[in-house]
RNA sequence: GUCCCCGUAGUUCAACGGAUAGAAUAGGACCCUUCUAAGGUCUAGAUCGAGGUUCGAUUCCUCGCGGGGACACCA
C-alpha cells in the first residue's frame, strides 16, 4: 500500500532531518481535552485507528491539484519544535525524495505547510500487475492478523418476523464482517436467539400462543399457531419456546435465501445458556468475586464500581434471572470461547444497555476489545403503503421485494449507522429505480462486455502505454481499494463502501469515454485490457464486500433502448 | 430532570481537525457513425444559532433552538 510506504518515508526523513517521528509527545501536550475519555468510551473503534496512526497521518487530498497524497505533519509538529512548518516541509522534501526518487512525480510544499505527493505514473503502472496477481483477495490486508472475532448482530427477538429496523443491522453486520474478514480478521458471525423459556417475552408469547393473550399477537403470529399441533398442558414458557422457534426458523430461511446473510452460529438462550447452566454458573462466579449483593430480596451487581452510574438487579425478588444477568453470562461465554473482539450491534433502544455490559465485561477480566454498535432507529413514513398490517411495522422481507436486494442493501449502507434513519417506502421505491448501485452494476457490466467482445487473453502486461489522465486515475482510484479497507475495518464507518464504488465507477465510466479500449492500436489495446481487467477485479471485490451482485449484463438494457426509441 | 444520536444544496446522504464542504436525485445547457447513453461534459444550489479552543472548525468544547431514542426487579 502506497499510504503504509509514505508513513514510514515520511517517519525516516523526518529521523534523517532530526525531527520528531511522532506527534504523541507535542499533541498529548497541547491537547489533553480533546481525546477525553468519555468521548474515547463510545467511540473506541475510532480511538483505535486514532491510535494506530497516530504518528503520521497521509491524506487522499479532494482536489486533484493537491497532489495524490499529501501530509499535514509539518503543520502538526511545528508548534513543538519551533519551526515555521514551511521549513519542515522542505527538509522532510529533500530527504524523502533522495530516500525514493522513483515513487514520485512531484513533491509539493504548499502553504501554510503541506507537503503534497504526486505519484509518478511509472510507480502506478507497474502496480497494474500487482492487483490482476492477488485476483479476488486484491485489497485484503493482514490487519487484523488472524484476530479471533466475533460479530454478533440482529439478535432480534423471535417474537416476529424480521421489519425494516433489523435491516439495518442486517446488512451493517453482514458487511462489517465481510469487511473484517478482508482485513486478516477471523471472523465469526452470531445471531442470538432471546428464547429462555423463563424470561417474561417467551412467557407472554406462550400466552400468546396458547390464546391465553395477544400481546404478541400479529397475522403473521396467527397463521403460525394455527400450523402448530399443540399439545395439551404445554406451559406457557414452554409454549413460547415451541412458537419462538417456529419463529426462528422463518428468519433463518429468510436471512439465507432472500438476504444472502449466513450466521456461523446460533446461540440460543434457552438451550445454550440456561440448559448447560452457564447463567447460574456465572452468578456463582459473581458472587464468588464478590461482584453483586443482596438488597431488597434481590441481588444487585456492582456496576457502578465498573464505570456505569448505579448498580442493577440481577436476580429479581421472585428469584428470577433477568436480561443482564443472561447477557452476562453470554458474554462471559464469548470470551471463554477465545474472542480476542467481540463486537455487538445493537438498536439504539439499547443504549442504555452498554454501560452495562462495559462494565460487566470489566468486571469479567476481558483483556480483548468490546466494541458496541449502537444503530440508530429506523422509522417509517408513508409505510402503510407497504405493510400487509393495518399501521403496523413494514416486514424486511416487504422492502426487499419491492426494491431488490442490491438496491437496498446499498441504500442501507449508503448512511452512516449514527443518523436517525427514515425510510420512506415510496421515496425508496422511486430511488429504488435511481439507486447508484445501478450506476455501480453498470460500470461492471461494461467491463464485461468489453472483454467479452475482445478476447481478454491478448491482455498483456504493457503498462508503460497507460499514460492518458484518465487511466493513470483510473489505478489510482483501483489502489484505493486497500485503503477503504484498512479505514473501514479501523473505524467501522461502513457508507465509505459505497461511496467509494460510485467513485469507483465513475473513474471508469470517464475512463471508457476517453479511452477507447479496442482499437487498431493492437498494443494500446493489449495494454488497456490489462488495465480492465483490473477495474474489474476491484470493482467485484468492493462489490462483494457489500453483498451485492456483480452482474454481466445490464439488466436495464431493454428499458434503456425503448426510451430512446420514445425520444 | 439526566444520558445517547442527529441537525449540511429543494430532497436523500458524504466529508480520520485541513486546502475551493463532496455525491446522487430534482432543475438548466450540451454530447450517440464509436467497446451497452442505466453513460459523458458544463451550469445553478447548503454547514440550525451564539460564543470558545486552533495556523485552520461541518468536525472538538460551552450555551441555546429543533428532531429521534433511552432512563425497569422488560428484552
Amino acid at each position: 500500500m502506497i499510504r503504509d510506504e509514505l508513513i514510514q518515508l515520511v517517519e525516516r526523513a523526518a529521523r534523517q532531518a532530526r525531527l520528531p517521528a511522532r506527534l504523541d509527545s507535542a499533541r498529548q501536550a497541547r491537547l489533553p481535552a480533546r481525546l477525553d475519555s468519555a468521548r474515547q468510551a463510545r467511540l473506541p473503534a475510532r480511538q483505535a485507528s486514532f491510535g494506530a496512526r497516530e504518528e503520521i497521518r497521509i491524506d487522499r487530498p479532494a482536489e486533484e491539484s493537491h497532489g495524490d497524497y499529501s501530509t499535514n505533519f509539518a503543520l502538526q509538529i511545528a508548534k513543538a519544535v519551533k519551526i515555521s512548518p514551511q521549513q519542515i516541509a522542505a527538509h522532510l522534501q529533500s530527504h524523502i525524495l533522495s530516500l525514493r526518487p522513483d515513487l514520485f512525480e512531484k513533491i509539493e510544499i504548499v502553504e501554510p505547510g503541506f507537503i503534497n505527493f504526486f505519484i509518478s505514473a511509472k510507480y502506478l503502472q507497474n502496480q497494474v500487475a500487482t492487483i490482476l496477481e492477488k485476483k479476488e483477495k486484491f485489497g485484503h490486508l493482514n490487519l487484523g492478523r488472524s484476530k479471533k472475532t466475533n460479530v454478533e448482530f440482529i439478535s432480534a427477538n423471535p417474537t416476529g418476523p424480521l421489519h425494516v429496523g433489523n435491516g439495518r443491522s442486517a446488512f451493517s453486520g453482514d458487511v462489517l464482517a465481510n469487511v473484517l474478514a478482508a482485513a486478516g480478521y477471523k471472523v465469526v458471525r452470531e445471531y442470538f436467539i432471546n428464547d429462555a423459556k423463563n424470561s417474561k417475552q417467551i412467557i407472554e408469547l406462550g400466552k400468546t400462543a396458547l390464546g391465553k393473550g395477544e400481546v404478541y399477537l400479529s397475522e403473521y403470529l396467527k397463521l403460525k399457531i394455527q400450523s402448530v399441533r399443540w399439545r395439551t398442558k404445554l406451559t406457557e414458557g414452554d409454549a413460547g419456546f415451541l412458537l419462538a422457534k417456529e419463529v426462528q426458523a422463518d428468519t433463518k430461511a429468510l436471512l439465507e435465501k432472500k438476504l444472502k446473510i449466513k450466521f456461523d452460529k446460533w446461540i440460543s438462550e434457552e438451550k445454550d445458556l440456561y440448559q448447560k447452566n452457564k447463567v447460574k454458573k456465572t452468578l456463582e462466579w459473581l458472587k464468588q468475586k464478590n461482584l453483586v449483593y443482596q438488597k431488597e430480596g434481590a441481588w444487585w451487581v456492582k456496576s457502578s464500581q465498573f464505570g456505569d452510574d448505579k448498580d442493577w438487579v440481577v436476580i429479581r425478588e421472585s428469584g428470577e434471572p433477568t436480561y443482564l444477568l443472561s447477557d452476562i453470562a453470554y458474554h462471559k461465554d464469548k470470551i471463554d470461547r477465545g474472542f480476542e473482539m467481540i463486537i455487538d450491534i445493537w438498536g439504539a433502544d439499547h443504549q442504555a444497555h452498554v454501560q452495562k455490559m462495559k462494565a460487566a465485561v470489566g468486571m469479567l477480566g476481558y483483556q480483548g476489545q468490546l466494541d458496541i454498535l449502537v444503530l440508530q432507529l429506523v422509522t417509517l413514513k408513508g409505510g402503510e403503503k407497504l405493510s400487509k398490517r393495518k399501521g403496523q411495522v413494514i416486514m424486511l422481507e416487504d422492502l426487499i421485494d419491492e426494491i431488490g436486494l442490491d438496491a437496498a442493501r446499498f441504500f442501507y449502507l449508503q448512511k452512516s449507522l449514527d443518523t436517525h434513519m427514515e425510510i420512506d417506502i415510496g421515496l425508496a421505491k422511486e430511488q429504488s429505480q435511481k439507486n447508484p448501485v445501478y450506476y455501480v452494476q453498470y460500470a461492471h457490466a461494461r467491463i464485461c462486455s468489453i472483454l467479452a467482445k475482445a478476447n481478454a487473453k491478448n491482455a498483456k502486461p504493457l503498462h508503460d502505454l497507460l499514460n492518458h489522465p484518465s487511466e493513470l486515475r483510473l489505478i489510482k482510484q483501483l489502489l484505493k481499494l486497500p485503503e477503504v479497507i484498512e479505514d473501514t475495518a479501523n473505524d467501522y464507518q461502513l457508507q465509505r463502501l459505497p461511496y467509494y464504488a460510485v467513485e469507483l465507477a465513475m473513474v471508469f465510466h470517464q475512463f471508457y469515454q476517453d479511452c477507447q479500449v479496442i482499437s487498431e492500436d493492437k498494443k494500446l489495446t493489449q495494454a488497456r485490457l490489462f488495465l480492465v481487467l483490473s477495474a474489474k477485479t476491484a470493482l467485484k471485490n468492493t462489490l462483494s464486500l457489500m453483498g451485492v451482485s456483480a452482474p454481466r449484463l445490464c439488466p436495464g438494457k431493454n428499458v434503456a433502448a425503448t426510451l430512446i426509441k420514445k425520444t
